[in-house]
RNA sequence: GCGGGCGUGGCGAAAUGGUAGACGCAAGGGACUUAAAAUCCCUCGGCGCGAAAGCGCUGUGCCGGUUCGAGUCCGGCCGCCCGCACCA
């Protein structure tokens, strides 16, 4: 006899203890099974686990655990992204070192993961804080540097002045810092680099193989990469004009075609021309201290007027020597971009035409769109960016636009000027370098030494790592680690002399970007990866994780895992072969009467689906049902992960996050539908423990009669439907599965209560019952467990096989084809499996239905597809 | 502006070009109960006919097209969401 409910609160521990005392979920780098590497984007120790975390950590352990049962060696771990900004901050505000403030989140994080009944390999677990991570993060580095993929040089930051740090731009809101309020400060600094930009293409390209990711995150990818096709044109400029020493200007176009098209050049204010020129005219200097002012934050570009200084240079046409175009320094010109130079065809471009109709240079059109007669065509507010046929192009005249870029480049590329072609092609990529400095002390100590004698010296291998020092103080704004009284006083490596230690550290993106490669090894002391193991488990079959790391996460690591192949770290080029992007986790929103935010678990909900009414707990004051919006906790709409399991327990709350929504999609977290979940649990319990009470046959009947055999093909073509939504990731489908097969089940158990008991029938039972708890499994392990007991196993159900189906049950004897008689259903026709065309039409033709709708017409052809339909045209 | 995605009952959603709405939620009706909860059964896109079983028409944002057959494919609109963006 089984206990009427289900007490999950008690069952989930007892579970949990039992994985973990057996190490069940342990995995060994030496099992000769295939191998499967299931992983979800490793979390941020904030110190509270959120739903979000909840609905991905779910996913995966369904992937995970159904794995394991069809008999692959699973790789499923967890750790902890665990350097970063939060920590610094709650060591201002708390007075709390950074490491303890995380180590305590780490282990209060640890243990509601735990909670939820993962099937995760916890000896694996490893925080990027730990210097036993960083260390080889460290030695990447240097290996790196030696490789020529890390680089040192200048670049334009944002800097804030009150926090003496760099900011990220998303940190910039309103060209203020967004902790401090300062106005940000365009500052050159010294910085370290990864070479991304070396693999520009080859990222670009192996985009196309990535046949398991989703579209969406490729094409972000590809347009963030941003690869174009140009052309560097060198311009003559008029010595007349031109300040001595320069005499010409290289800018970078994608539409050579447009040359005739041509009304000005404009510089960036950053272009060094432009610096010249500035130094013996004030006003120009003046123009462009006022372009860096502006900054680069979003809102003021979107707001910017175009402007434009005329630099009074005149620049000569590359194939018109008479031909002078006026050069302007002009405010949306990039300088990181190109050569920070163009040509302006203002007739097809925008923002060029935006410029002459402000400064009144006039265009002409050289691209005249089909069907449009040339003599009329106008430009005037809007430029025509469109296909067409050359015009007012000279030799250009009457080709495609196609063919007239490829007949300048061949003209301009056989010219020369000293000794040099005019023109060249050229492969432009808008992916920028990565820059990793950080003045920040909670992350990754870049392992660098400056000298004065010797300059830049990496440090020793032998010493790593480069650790952090604890007794830091954050009482002052700017890096602790820069004015440590010790810590970055070190002598020369290389001449023993005085130096200092590099006070920047890694971006913590580095940290993130090869951590899926150390879980397949966390215990090797003395290597980044051991290369056997490493490749064995690379890449990682199935990645689970938000959206919103579609370009920076999953860029990074794919540059780090070429960049470890070229130092030797692994084998291969992809890290991800499989990648899934889940929805969020979304919730109504709560208002009071004031304004306020009020949280789900302060509101009573009344009243009906048309007629909601909400009010306080507290008082029962009326609030108002406000939109369903992503969970946060400025809205506080969240609802806390632990409440959810003490109440209903993990099981539920899994079964719940996975039913209502395709995982792609946001999934709306509502009372109900988590009080539905926590029904379906105890029902599932109860249909169980009446299963249990058939004595099935210890041997398998050799013949069933027509109830059991149909209650078998259900439950094998359940088995079916719900493997295949599994392996395809559609949840909410095998959940769908799942409920209508546990409803036959029911309907069968309850007909058979009132009928003889017939053994064929228990033992079907007994089957079916022991197929629906392996299909919940992966989604309800702790339930599982307990009913898989109660069923009379012995064994564990998170060691047992996948069930086999049988094929011959998923076979009918015959088949119901809907008729159609000119594309509308009019009847069905009930046939055998293997009926021949003829005979299928024949019975067809047979039906009243359709001789009725045929109108006494004769058929003029009828359409069987086997299994599927039958239409009759007539 | 460029790129991508989506649009199906009251709601979340299913549907290799082949019976649209599986499954769940909500709702309505019934059984059980002194009552409530829980549980079980039935109904549930719209319109119409019928006492009922059932039958007919209509229906997947709008307009066209391809096809024996379109929620699904193609073209054009409308709407919503997301990403990128003075990238020359």
């Amino acid at each position: 006899m089984t206990a009427d409910r289900y007490n999950a609160r008690d069952a989930e521990p007892r579970w949990q203890k039992f994985w973990d005392t057996r190490e069940i979920f342990a995995t060994k780098n030496d099992d000769p099974r295939p191998k499967y590497y299931v992983l979800e984007m490793f979390p941020y120790p904030s110190g509270r686990i959120h739903m979000g975390h909840v609905r991905n950590y779910t996913m995966g352990d369904v992937v995970a655990r159904y794995k394991r049962a069809k008999g692959f060696n699973v790789l499923h771990p967890m750790g902890w992204d665990a350097f970063g900004l939060p920590a610094e901050n709650a060591a201002m505000e708390r007075k709390i070192n950074p490491g303890t403030w995380t180590q305590q989140n780490i282990a209060a994080m640890k243990a509601q993961l735990k909670s939820m009944g993962l099937s995760l390999d916890w000896r694996r677990e490893i925080a990027t804080c730990d210097p036993e991570y960083y260390k080889h993060q460290q030695r990447m580095f240097l290996d790196f540097l030696k490789a020529g993929l890390v680089e040192r040089k200048q670049s334009k930051v944002n800097w804030d002045p009150i926090d003496q740090t760099v900011l990220a731009n998303e940190q910039v809101i309103d060209g203020r810092g967004w902790r401090s309020g300062a106005v940000v400060e365009q500052r050159e600094l010294t910085q370290w680099f990864f070479k991304i930009t070396a693999y520009a293409q080859d990222l670009l390209d192996a985009l196309h193989r990535l046949e398991r990711w989703p579209d969406k995150v490729r094409t972000m990818q590809k347009n963030w990469i941003g690869r174009s096709e140009g052309l560097l044109v060198r311009f003559a400029l008029d010595p007349k004009t031109t300040p001595a020493g320069e005499d010409e200007l290289e800018i970078y176009t994608t539409r050579p075609d447009t040359l005739f098209g041509a009304k000005f050049m404009a510089l960036s204010p950053d272009h060094p021309l432009a610096a010249a020129v500035a130094k013996k005219n004030p006003a120009l200097a003046a123009f462009i201290a006022e372009c860096k002012r502006m900054g680069v934050a979003q809102e003021v570009i979107d707001k910017a007027e175009k402007l434009g200084f005329d630099t009074g240079i005149k620049a000569v046409h590359p194939f018109d020597p008479s031909w002078k175009l006026p050069v302007y320094v002009a405010n949306f010109i990039l300088m990181d971009y190109g050569t920070g130079a163009i040509f302006g065809c203002p007739a097809h471009d925008q923002r060029d035409l935006d410029f002459v109709n402000k400064y009144g240079l006039g265009n002409t059109p050289v691209v005249c769109p089909p069907d449009v007669d040339p003599k009329t065509f106008i430009i005037t507010g809007t430029a025509y960016e469109g296909d067409g046929r050359m015009i007012n192009s000279r030799f250009l005249d009457g080709m495609t636009i196609a063919q007239a870029k490829e007949e300048v480049a061949r003209r301009l590329e056989k010219e020369t000027r000293g000794n040099r072609p005019v023109a060249q092609r050229q492969v432009n990529f808008r992916l920028r370098d990565w820059g990793i400095s950080r003045q920040r002390y909670w992350g990754c100590p870049i392992p660098i030494i400056h000298c004065a004698k010797c300059g830049v010296v990496p440090v020793p291998i032998k010493d790593l790592p480069v650790k952090l020092p604890v007794d830091v103080d954050f009482d002052r704004p700017g890096n602790p680690l820069d004015r440590h009284a010790t810590w970055k006083h070190v002598a020369c490596p290389q001449c023993g002399g005085p130096a200092t230690r590099e006070t920047d550290t890694m971006d913590t993106f580095v940290d993130s970007s090869w951590y899926f490669a150390r879980f397949t090894d966390p215990w090797d002391e003395d290597t980044p990866t051991d290369r056997k193991v490493v490749d064995h488990w690379l890449p990682v079959d199935q990645y689970i994780g938000g959206i919103e790391h579609a370009i920076l996460h999953l860029l990074y690591s794919r540059f780090f895992t070429r960049a470890m192949k070229a130092t030797g770290h692994a084998g291969i080029d992809e890290p991800f072969a499989g990648l899934f992007t889940q929805g969020m986790v979304v919730h109504e929103t709560y208002r009071a009467a004031d304004g306020s935010w009020v949280a789900p678990n302060e509101v009573d909900i009344a009243g009906s689906d048309d007629d909601r009414r909400a009010t306080l707990k507290a008082g029962g004051a009326p609030v108002e049902i406000g939109p369903i919006e992503k969970m946060s906790k400025s809205k506080r709409n969240t609802v806390d992960p632990d409440d959810i399991i003490q109440t209903y327990g993990a099981d539920t709350a899994r079964w719940f996050m996975l039913s209502d929504s395709p995982p792609e999609r946001d999934v709306n977290w509502t009372e109900r539908g988590v009080q539905g979940a926590w029904r379906f649990t105890q029902r599932l319990w109860r249909l169980v423990g009446d299963a249990a009470e058939r004595s099935a046959p210890p041997s398998r009947p050799a013949e069933f009669s027509a109830p059991a055999l149909a209650l078998r093909k259900a439950a094998h073509g359940a088995l079916a439907k719900v493997s295949d939504a599994i392996e395809k990731l559609h949840f909410n489908v095998a959940v769908a599965h799942i409920y209508e097969f546990a409803g036959l089940l029911q309907g069968t158990l309850s007909e058979a209560q009132t009928g003889r008991r017939a053994p064929d029938v228990d033992w079907a039972i007994r089957e079916a019952a022991d197929i629906l708890v392996q299909l919940f499994n992966p989604m309800m392990p702790h339930l599982a467990e307990e009913c898989w007991k109660v069923l009379g196993h012995q064994t564990a159900i998170a060691e047992a096989a996948w069930p086999t189906v049988e094929p011959a049950l998923l076979i009918e004897d015959t088949v119901t084809l809907p008729v159609q008689v000119n594309g509308r259903r009019r009847a069905e026709v009930t046939v055998a499996r293997d009926a021949t065309n003829e005979d299928i039409q024949a019975a067809v033709l047979k039906l009243d239905a359709v001789q009725k709708a045929l109108e006494g017409k004769a058929p003029k052809k009828v359409i069987i597809v086997p299994h599927r339909i039958v239409n009759v045209v007539a």
